[in-house]
DNA sequence: GTCTATAAGAAGATAGAC
DNA sequence: GTCTATCTTCTTATAGAC
């Protein structure tokens, strides 16, 4: 039951707590509690409270590079995401947003990593670097290579990709800011968020596209 | 020059610093500092730390309710507001919403105050209420019932009103995410925002429209 | 209303036994 | 690796002089 290794357990318990209260919300005697043992006994594991908080960034920025090229965006070879889509309609895009928002937001730990540096942003910079671009950078140029990718292929219209990127993503963005705020307004985020997708490939996919390529 | 009040210049240097670090990351002495008094001349003032911290969540709520009316979206009497851009056009959409977007962006106490709900938003329910209120619902409303109207008169493409909405206030909402976070990338952001206007126009708005009514 | 002095407790961190 | 005991400093807040 606890084979994940304190060590580990200790990151995991901090990060529960740092997404709420942010890291001077939190004291090294609540973490320790969480993990069930004493204040002292964390301190054989890490050196410090900051050391804790630099090992979440840390052990979550690695796994963000890891998962970047499966599900997730990384701006690094769209083209071989979009193969996926290749073969796609206004049917798949709308799977493919629900489906790109449902991780964000359901990933248990990529949840309160996202709230723990919406929080820190503003007085940490590595927080703030990892935040936008994890958030906003990312996403942005990932979806703007697709888009710009489908504009060549003529299955969207030929607009300004990094702008069509904008109108896909921010409402997905707004929507992920109103369910971490307010986790009970998931189903109505999510309505919203398939509305969208619906009327974006009203507007910017060709009409009569199909399975060309 | 300090004809504001103690009291108030409390508030004012509070929030600086709550916008910046949290509140469990500011100390007493350190807004006490920042009024250039001592800490216990501050509790004259206020009983508490966290009763500066209500204070300003009161004056901020008072003061956003004033000028809902104003320059800003209330969602109370669209109609009045989407009088002044009756006779309007593709650049007058375009002027509205950088202008919207600067004065989010540009607005010295209500940047802080937006940072500081944004710290706060996850463990202070009252955070979260005006978060969600003032960032999210309240545009989209009144976005969403300008543009009913504007689809109404036929000046826009007859679609979801507030996935237009949603369409228009989103991208907007992440540059001035971005923008919290660094503020060195606000020109870029702000050309976004340009283009994205733009690009919405170019899509949403009726082709020849003009200055019926 | 502002100050100096100080109380009372919390928080980060260490010593050393087991 | 975990514990009890403890240290030191920080932090909120109060007492009381001016």
């Amino acid at each position: 039951m606890d084979k994940k290794g304190t060590k580990q357990r200790i990151l995991d318990e901090a990060l529960s707590l740092f997404a709420v209260h942010g890291y001077d919300g939190v004291t090294v005697a609540q973490i320790a509690d969480a993990v069930n043992i004493k204040t002292p006994s964390l301190y054989k594991h890490y050196g410090s409270k900051r050391d804790i908080f630099d090992a979440i960034l840390t052990e979550m920025e690695s796994r963000y590079k890891q998962q970047a090229g499966s599900l997730q965006m990384d701006g690094a070879d769209p083209e071989k995401d979009t193969g996926v889509l290749l073969n796609s309609s206004r049917e798949q895009l709308i799977d493919m947003g629900t489906k790109l928002f449902l991780y964000f937001l359901h990933d248990d730990v990529a949840q309160k990593f996202r709230r723990m540096l919406t929080i820190e942003q503003y007085k940490n910079p590595t927080a703030s670097e990892l935040y936008v671009e994890q958030y906003i950078d990312s996403p942005l140029l990932y979806q703007s290579s697709i888009f710009q990718y489908f504009m060549e292929q003529n299955i969207m219209l030929n607009l300004d990709a990094k702008t069509a990127a904008m109108h896909f993503y921010a409402p997905m963005f707004l929507m992920l800011c109103l369910c971490d705020s307010c986790p009970e307004r998931e189903a109505e985020a999510l309505s919203f968020i398939r509305l969208h997708i619906s009327q974006f490939s009203d507007i910017y996919l060709v009409e009569g596209e199909g399975e060309e390529v």
